[in-house]
DNA sequence: GATTAGGCTTAG
């Protein structure tokens, strides 16, 4: 992964990223003994030095961190020996080897003797929790018997302490520093197995514990005997094989029989005592900051309690999500306090997501939230739920996957509810009240199924137009016909594109024509093509030309790189504001163009420096690619250059070669339905301000294109049914447009805007400024 | 490259 283009610019003095190896292990007093030789003894050497450091570097630092382990016999070739910085301090051989670059390799041979190559064949041995002794670094599997979230230490790392167990009775504890949240285990319940790699025994208080040593790492299971062995972990490329199985599996089964794990903590809160701590799983409706150490999480799991629940006021404005009155009042939502260190965590949840809270605590009383001092009074006794400051007792909090088979449970109660019909018994239950308020009870269920059926996203998808006109289903519009503006409430049935980036488009404002925007194999060809043309191009630039050094294979045709530089920018000394660039790969422009602020490729088929073909980019600024119509340029490279520019942007630029600029857009068809019918709509004039995403930024930035997805799978998440889906409002223009002398109804939405994840709008209300 | 914490209830 050399760059070609290093030597000649960095004597041009340019300060291009260096492209060095990111990866390095320090592998420290390895694993591997040399016995004395004779030569070593005839030469007094000392005994320390049959130990010797190896350090690897680039790819082999990374492979092998992930498959040595103490006690493995190592061959080592194509090193090369330097002198050890180390040897004063850690008394180990004056050299050490070095293992960088494509001729080094090491091979490794396991407990077994087997040599074999690298990491495919390395086995680890795991280590019984009885056998451990103090001071060496061990493999371990064990069940979890206590276990607290990862919290901030004083020092740089997040913590996990955990308690685990196996078939030899002994109870360790095991301290995991991590400074990577997603690397701790991912701990669940009480009960889970774990699998430890390289931690370190450790003697404290007479006990052994296990600390976290190099290459350390984690994958965890579920401990429920029969449920599928899924391994947890963020690694990409840990190692898991049958016999991992067949260990979970032996935990699992000796676990189920040693009443391991203390009465269930997880209570609905259909079950809940006051007064009392418990785990709850649940969903998140929304969430609001209270003050700097306290936010409120509005959340449910489907269950009624049958203590009357305190509700909490908030600003609506501070409240990110959708909780509904209709939950409030039937008693399903419970308010949950999050203290100090715990709100951190809570900050980085999502309404819709689900949660499991460690330690909650049921406290019975009206809360003394500043808003609502005084509009309590009549909340005396009912149940809030404070998750308190600290970690005591695992208490603490955190997102469940919504694989994970307690979700899929509280998942399947949930969809009850927005199944229910206002016919099903099941909801009169649920809300327990008396026949002879049956009237507004109907009332009420309407709401909450209209609320209910339309979570988790109940988004409220503001329309920004100022004309006021009267909402009408999918079946009058069609029925009514162009050209008018409609105002519809509608879901998304299916889109199209389906892989977004074949959504962005470039348009010309002068012919309107619309074209994709080229991918890049498509425009290295181009830039490839034009590389055939090495003929001088003598237009009055100043030319620097770039000998490159030769790649292999080595009877491939020397190559050049030519920078022009106007000489009128050069004499303002603005030279470098305006580069054009010939002879370079569209890789080395990508670069060039990350340390310049206007690269425009071009070629000279006639002796005369003119643009690429159009279908590539005229333009590089830094991460952005502009492009030029074709058929409404008109080229004007070798004229006098940007008479009076002071700044140059992508406009000048395009101005001063006459290149029509084209302007970046998304569009997109998206198939609306809302019960009466359903329509297919355009999103393209105000797609921008739709997905509030700029579309030139979306054509270079991956924030910007995962904003649009992100969207679109709120609009329609992958495998859902469409009474998950959210409603939205929108304003929708329809337009009569001609093809082949057919005259067709035409729809697209505008004024629509869905920003709005932080408000929320009942589905009925009508918002107000239409 | 050391350090962090080393379960055992907040007090809202």
């Amino acid at each position: 992964a050399t760059f070609s283009l290093r030597p000649p610019f960095q004597h041009w003095g340019t300060s291009l990223p260096p492209r060095m190896p990111r990866l390095f292990l320090w592998a420290q007093a390895l694993f591997l003994s040399l016995p004395p030789s004779e030569e070593d003894s005839q030469q007094n050497m000392s005994p320390e030095h049959s130990s010797i450091n190896i350090i690897l570097f680039g790819a082999l630092a990374k492979d092998y961190s992930e498959s040595v382990s103490q006690g493995d016999t190592l061959l080592v070739t194509g090193f090369t020996v330097g002198n050890s910085p180390t040897a004063q301090k850690d008394k180990l051989h004056a050299c050490n080897l070095q293992l960088a670059g494509d001729d080094a390799w090491m091979y490794v041979s396991t407990d077994s003797g087997r040599s074999s190559y690298a990491a495919k064949v390395v086995k680890y041995t795991y280590v019984p929790l009885s056998d451990l002794t103090p001071g060496v670094v061990v493999n371990v599997y064990a069940v979890v018997t206590f276990f607290k979230q990862p919290f901030r230490t004083k020092g740089t790392d997040y913590c996990s302490t955990l308690k685990i167990t196996d078939q030899s009775n002994k109870k360790v504890g095991c301290t995991i520093f991590c400074d990577k949240l997603e690397e701790h285990p991912k701990i669940f319940k009480m009960g889970d197995i774990i699998r430890l790699h390289r931690v370190k025994t450790q003697l404290f208080n007479g006990a052994i514990s296990l600390l976290t040593s190099h290459g350390f790492s984690v994958v965890t299971f579920d401990g429920m005997v029969g449920s599928p062995v899924v391994p947890r972990t963020s690694s990409g490329s840990f190692k898991f094989g049958e016999e991992d199985c067949q260990v979970v599996e032996a935990l699992r089964t000796w676990a189920a029989n040693q009443s391991l794990v203390p009465a269930e903590p997880c209570v609905p809160l259909s079950a809940v005592q006051p007064k009392t701590y418990f785990d709850l799983t649940c969903q998140l409706l929304a969430k609001a900051p209270v003050d700097s150490s306290c936010t409120l999480l509005k959340v449910w799991d489907g269950s009624k309690c049958p203590h009357p629940l305190l509700d909490v006021f908030v600003e609506p404005n501070t409240l990110e999500g959708s909780p509904t009155l209709s939950k409030d009042m039937a008693n399903l939502t419970a308010n949950v306090l999050v203290y100090d260190n715990h709100v951190e965590v809570a900050r980085q949840f999502k309404p819709g997501s689900y949660l499991r809270i460690y330690n909650l605590h049921a406290v019975p009383g009206a809360s003394r939230l500043p808003s609502n001092d005084s509009g309590q009074s009549d909340q005396m006794g009912h149940l809030g739920f404070h998750l308190h400051g600290g970690t005591s007792y695992g208490r603490g909090l955190r997102v469940l996957p919504e694989d994970s088979p307690d979700i899929l449970d509280l998942k399947r109660i949930l969809e009850t509810f927005s199944e229910s019909d206002i016919n099903d018994s099941s909801m009169f239950e649920v809300w327990s009240t008396p026949p002879e308020s049956f009237g507004m009870l109907t009332f009420f269920t309407l709401m909450l199924i209209c609320t209910i059926s339309r979570f988790p996203v109940n988004i409220a998808y503001k329309r920004t137009c100022d004309h006021t006109v009267e909402q009408v289903s999918l079946a009058e519009v069609k029925s009514r016909g162009p050209p008018q503006m409609f105002h519809i409430q509608a879901q998304l049935k299916s889109y199209q594109p389906q892989r977004l980036y074949q959504s962005l488009k470039l348009f010309c404002h002068k012919c309107k024509t619309i074209r994709d925007v080229p991918d890049d194999v498509t425009v290295g060809g181009l830039f490839s093509e034009a590389q055939k043309d090495v003929g001088p191009c003598n237009n009055g630039y100043w030319t620097l030309v770039l000998p490159l050094p030769k790649e292999p294979p080595s009877e491939s045709p020397s190559r050049t790189l030519t920078l022009l530089m106007s000489s009128q920018l050069m004499g303002k000394g603005k030279a470098k504001e305006l580069i054009f660039l010939k002879g370079a790969t569209l890789e080395e422009t990508c670069r060039i163009a990350s340390a310049y602020s206007n690269i425009v490729p071009v070629t000279s088929p006639q002796g005369t420096m003119t643009p690429m073909d159009l279908s590539a980019p005229f333009l590089f600024r830094g991460t952005k690619r502009y492009y030029g119509c074709k058929q409404c340029s008109q080229l004007k490279v070798g004229e006098s250059l940007g008479e009076g520019v002071e700044v140059w942007d992508e406009k000048s630029v395009a101005d001063a070669l006459g290149v029509q600029l084209l302007q970046y857009g998304l569009l997109m068809k998206l198939e609306l339905q809302d019960g009466t019918g359903s329509l297919e709509a355009l999103l393209w004039r105000d797609a921008e301000s739709f997905f509030h995403v700029s579309a030139e930024d979306a054509a270079a930035d991956q924030e910007a294109q995962d904003r649009v997805q992100e969207t679109m799978d709120r609009l329609c998440p992958p495998g859902s049914s469409t009474a998950e889906r959210p409603w939205m409002d929108l304003c929708l223009s329809a337009y009569t447009v001609e093809e082949n002398g057919q005259r067709r109804a035409c729809y697209q939405i505008c004024h629509t805007d869905t920003r709005g994840t932080n408000t929320h709008t009942h589905p009925h209300a009508t918002p107000s400024d239409t």
